[in-house]
RNA sequence: GGCCCUAUCGUCAAGCGGUUAAGACGUCGCCCUCUCAAGGCGAAGUCACGAGUUCGAAUCUCGUUAGGGCUACCA
């Protein structure tokens, strides 16, 4: 068979070779050690929680050895394809601050960088190029079969196949085809894919080395995979082959179900005798569901869209820490002694990466949240709260930005002490915990019945005494003893031993008329502390919130 | 069905033939206290199971079981 003449009856059109392109793009100049990571996901959908951590580690990676991080789209599936996505893809993965080096930048902006195109749909011609090299030394061959299979059919046949026979051949029957038998096809018009002319022998292994799973063992490849579909874009098989061969990638980061295709992969680059790119199969992000372990779907949980987290207001930082935990659970540490760098300076290792698959754990992740909330200064508080609120919800920013004084005051409240509360967890909460104090005394819902031991007149008595008596300009202290006072007045224990003793000798103790007066003034039984809230509310707006209260118990 | 990967507290996990089997989140208790948080102190809780190798096994080997993945002209 004269694989050229086959080359040229198959790809006429093409007329350049694949020391064209790989001239066109030369290795990129960069320390040695740096590492060439990239994002490629599928324009079908949002951007995937587990497509973030995936990200994130290629980021990382790129990152700690000064190496580069790109973004390239992968729509050679077109039927999956959903129109934006690719544009919302990136948005949300900037949204997190993982920007990356080079790359695809949305549908309507250029991409940047000099290895593009980074949109596969747009990289058609080499991929054909790189196909015809491959027919041309007799290692691809033209297969018309028309296998329209579902995933299914896919599973019942092989199941059959096995069932028949003890080994099955992977082998395509038109690899046999003649050059003869292929003109006449193509000459009716046939359609047909091509596959890669595999000389893999199974029974045989390899050495190949994971960056995460280490040392293995495994089969070579048998299968004369597609490397073009008849629609004539290839799979991802051979897409990754040309790109990551072209963008010069060092380290694939991709997920645990791709460990399988290794071999294939493998030997797709011996055909062209390119030397593949390290790999690291990550482990997969799964959730716990009715007691078993599964991956996070996309259909059932609503965290599975990256996006939510972004609604709600999670700190970027704190979601990027968390998923760096799960990857170098070392990071703890490392955050511990290096307090003051931020999560962005971790050097992250894939040879500490698990290979046990995650679940998600929205605990630990709040703790993050808490944590990195706590951090921050009531101005930076400010500034985080209302750039989220300026997406998210138009009417607190406005608030925030109208009232940007006293809103500033609120946040303070309990932030600007040695060990600041960790009661916020995402800026939306925001709104809603300090609802009393952005809110008129009318919004608030009150329900006296959690002091039954209290009257009407006695609640009135404590609630105007105090906001009547009210003197912003006593410190903690002062203010404290003033309760104690009131209390006093009114029959209660300032004494806890002594209250703890004779319980039923008093009212209450100091405790109970604090609840009484936080209650009123806020509508809650817990909050933050009360001597500032009061402070911050004035006298005058105590009083009328008093009035209102009296009309209402 | 076949092939591959994985198995340490509820969760994330250190561990690499000899450890009282770290740490973090969560849970519980105590202290502090105007509530709730926070903080301090403390507690409970783990080597999936069965064989083997070894003086000695969470660690090595083999089975079993369970979970995950792949088995597409999807990525």
């Amino acid at each position: 068979m004269d694989y050229k003449k086959l080359a040229e009856l198959l790809y006429p059109e093409v007329d350049k070779d694949i020391d064209y392109y790989m001239t066109k793009y030369p290795a990129r100049n960069l320390p040695v050690g740096a590492e060439v990571t990239r994002f490629a996901p599928s324009p079908t959908g949002y951007l995937h929680f587990g497509g973030l951590y995936q990200a994130v580690i290629g980021y990382f990676v790129a990152k700690t050895t000064g190496g580069t991080f790109y973004l390239r789209l992968e729509d050679t599936d077109q039927k999956r394809q959903i129109a934006d996505a690719g544009t919302a893809l990136y948005h949300a993965l900037t949204s997190f601050d993982i920007v990356p080096d080079e790359g695809y930048t949305g549908d309507n902006t250029p991409d940047v960088g000099n290895y593009g195109p980074y949109v596969q749909s747009n990289r058609v011609d080499i991929y054909k190029c790189f196909a015809k090299h491959l027919v041309s030394i007799g290692r691809a061959f033209p297969c018309f079969c028309d296998k329209a299979e579902s995933k299914d059919d896919v599973l019942k046949r092989r199941v059959e196949e096995l069932d028949e026979s003890e080994t099955i051949t992977d082998h395509d029957d038109c690899r046999n085809l003649s050059y003869e038998e292929v003109e006449s096809n193509i000459k009716a018009g046939k359609k047909w894919a091509l596959r890669l002319k595999s000389v893999g022998d199974p029974s045989k292994t390899f050495e190949f080395t994971d960056e995460i799973k280490g040392k293995r063992e495994i089969r070579y490849n048998a299968k004369d995979i597609v490397i073009m579909k008849n629609n004539g874009i290839p799979p991802y098989a051979f897409a990754h082959l040309v790109d990551d061969t072209l963008m010069h990638t060092t380290t694939v980061v991709r997920g645990e179900e791709w460990y399988q295709s290794v071999a294939a992969h493998v030997e797709l680059f011996d055909a062209f005798g390119l030397k593949h790119p390290k790999y690291a199969h990550t482990p997969v992000l799964c959730k716990l569901d009715n007691g078993n372990k599964r991956k996070l779907s996309k259909r059932k949980d609503v965290e599975a869209d990256a996006r939510y987290f972004l609604d709600k207001g999670y700190p970027v930082d704190a979601i990027i820490s968390y998923l760096v935990n799960i990857v170098n659970s070392d990071y703890e540490e490392w955050a511990k002694n290096n307090q003051d760098k931020s999560v962005w300076d971790f050097e992250l290792k894939l040879s500490k990466i698990g290979s046990n698959n995650p679940m998600f754990d929205f605990d630990k992740l709040n703790d993050y949240s808490k944590s990195y909330i706590a951090t921050l200064s009531a101005q930076e508080l400010y500034d985080k709260t209302y750039a989220w609120a300026k997406l998210y919800d138009n009417d607190f920013a406005t608030y925030m930005k109208t009232n940007k004084d006293y809103v500033l005051q609120v946040l303070n409240i309990d932030r600007d002490v040695q060990k600041p509360r960790k009661d916020i967890i995402y800026y939306s909460m925001v709104k809603e915990y300090f609802d009393y104090m952005f809110s008129p005394v009318t919004d608030l819902t009150y329900d006296f019945s959690v002091f039954p031991k209290y009257d009407k007149e006695l609640l009135c008595k404590i609630i105007n005494n105090y906001a009547l008596s009210f003197d912003a300009k006593l410190d903690k202290n002062a203010w404290f003893e003033s309760i104690k006072e009131l209390a006093q007045k009114l029959g209660f224990c300032t004494d806890n031993k002594e209250y703890k003793a004779n319980p039923d000798k008093y009212q209450g103790n100091t405790a109970d008329i604090c609840a009484v007066i936080r209650y009123a003034f806020t509508g809650r039984l817990n909050t933050p502390d009360l001597y500032s809230i009061c402070v911050i509310l004035g006298h005058d707006e105590l009083v009328h919130r008093a009035t209102y209260i009296e009309s209402i118990i």
